[in-house]
RNA sequence: GUGGCUGUAGCUCAGUUGGUUAGAGCGCCGCACUGUGACUGCGGAGGCCGGGGGUUCAAAUCCCCUCAGCCACCCCA
């Protein structure tokens, strides 16, 4: 009777590209919630940029971050001057920029704006790496100066995120671009950039590794190479790492402005728990448009797992947009990335199926109006209700009720005179009760 | 993009030195049970053995290619 289908397409995962049941994507949502009235809170208002920008936006700042970009284009190209124009944002912060630019005359300054979005990135994917993932991203921007006090908040904002939601402990590791930028300009190193990077690698290779590199790569002294590391070692809960780089005795303008920088972030951020913030000169993650503080937070639990949350400020980011000088701060979550982890280590709840509250199940020899009204009863005073599809088998309905995990089933009251009943599918226990006073014990 | 590892039911995996019609557990559907779930019993559906080619009387099994996934590098949320 049924033919079948010619060919099957069996679905595969799609490596990079996660999706989540039902359960799973109730407590992201529920994350999403939290994120957004923690930025609210301080006063960041959202904005959504399409998901795709001009390919000229997207790499006016250069870089090699090209080769991750996908371009979009039509099945059927036909070839025309728009084919190829356009290409997946790469993170939240150069379509930022480009929204800047673009509404200035709009726009109330300092601008602060939330944004959660997907980015896409061309990357081979594994644990805590996607090519489509959400960023939560919050920023300011301001014309001409933008006041370092912003700087301090970012890690503030964050640490509150981090707190809603539940992720463990959590360390926010802060530097200073121009500490690094002034102290090895100072020591005479030209590639600065280089040796930022192999620095960066700290955690990951260790001492020996780092040291090997400088000099391999790099090619520096073995004294430049004490001294990087002497630097890089450096790493305080307060402002004392300023004392420390004194000591190393490198004299350089920008040194001195950064380690002024990160001094005041440090200072301002003493009233968040201890083991939380730190001022760690290894630190420069991030992409290369950072010029000054820079952010990089960790999950405590998993020190191998990447970075969740960094960020940093620039100072001339929207000048490739426009000519104007508008410098900026912000710092973007990785949501899909520390969700995975959580997700994987078994730390979040997905015990709850669906949003129902409340199942009215159909009795049988009963009109299905009776269940129906019931049902829209329960929702009038603001519970999520459904009301089962078909008068089946009881054992049915509660196996439905069960394998959904509600919480409550209600066996509506036939007749005129009888009573209501509600079952907490919990306990097991089923009682009586009235449509316009029931009161769940949960929920 | 570079390198390494792995592909058998929806999921986790067996499958002998190549040898009839490829199995198990879990999950799914049905029945025992036409007003009450989690336990139990019985029954059922579900596989181009990732795809293509080669060797052989014979391939899930051996060889080649390819695709996909995982891990490391690179880079980064």
């Amino acid at each position: 009777m049924s033919e079948k289908p010619a060919k099957i397409h069996k679905p595969r995962p799609i490596s990079g590209y996660p999706e989540w049941l039902p359960e799973e994507r109730m407590v992201e949502q529920a994350w999403i919630d939290q994120i957004r009235a923690v930025f609210e809170a301080y006063g960041f208002g959202s904005i959504e940029t399409p998901s795709v920008e001009e390919i000229e936006v997207l790499t006016a700042k250069g870089g090699d971050t090209d080769k991750e970009i996908y371009a979009i284009r039509r099945l059927h190209d036909d070839g025309g001057a728009s084919e190829g124009r356009v290409a997946l944002h790469y993170d939240l912060t150069v379509p930022l920029a480009r929204y800047v630019a673009q509404h200035y005359g709009d726009l109330t300054f300092p601008f602060k704006r939330y944004q959660i979005q997907k980015a896409w990135r061309g990357e081979r994917p594994q644990e805590g790496r996607f090519r489509e993932f959400l960023q939560c991203d919050i920023d300011v921007i301001d014309n001409d100066e933008l006041s370092i006090e912003f700087d301090a908040e970012m890690p503030a904002i964050i640490f509150e995120v981090f707190q809603r939601l539940d992720i463990g402990n959590v360390t926010i590791n802060i530097n200073n671009r121009k500490i690094l930028q002034g102290f090895y300009s100072g020591l005479g190193i030209e590639d600065v950039t280089g040796v930022i990077r192999i620095v960066d690698k700290m955690d990951k290779i260790g001492v020996q590794g780092v040291a090997k590199q400088l000099a391999d790569e790099a090619g520096l002294s073995a004294d430049m190479i004490s001294r990087c590391l002497s630097l890089a070692e450096i790493k305080t809960p307060d402002a004392s790492f300023a004392d420390q780089v004194q000591a190393l005795g490198v004299e350089n303008e920008t040194l001195s402005k950064g380690v002024e920088e990160l001094s005041f972030v440090m200072n301002s951020l003493g009233h968040l728990p201890q083991g939380v913030i730190f001022a760690d000169l290894s630190i420069a993650r991030g992409f290369d448009y950072y010029t000054g503080t820079v952010y990089e937070s960790k999950l405590a639990d998993y020190p191998e797992f990447p970075s969740i949350c960094s960020g940093g400020r620039y100072d001339n980011l929207v000048s490739s947009y426009m000519n104007k000088r508008l410098p900026g701060v912000g710092i973007s979550f990785g949501l899909t990335r520390t969700f995975a982890k959580m997700l994987k280590e078994g730390k979040l709840d997905t015990n709850i199926k669906s949003p129902t509250q409340v199942l009215v199940v159909q009795l049988p020899d009963t009109d299905r109006e009776l269940a129906a009204s019931t049902a829209q009863a329960l929702r009038a005073r603001g519970f999520n209700v459904e009301m089962y599809h078909e008068a089946a088998k009881m054992k049915n309905q509660l196996r439905y009720a069960e394998r959904k995990a509600i919480p409550y089933v209600w066996f509506p009251a036939v007749d005129r005179g009888q009573s209501h009943e509600v079952k907490d599918m919990a306990s097991g226990e089923q009682a009586p009760t009235a449509l316009d006073t029931w009161q769940p014990a949960r929920i």
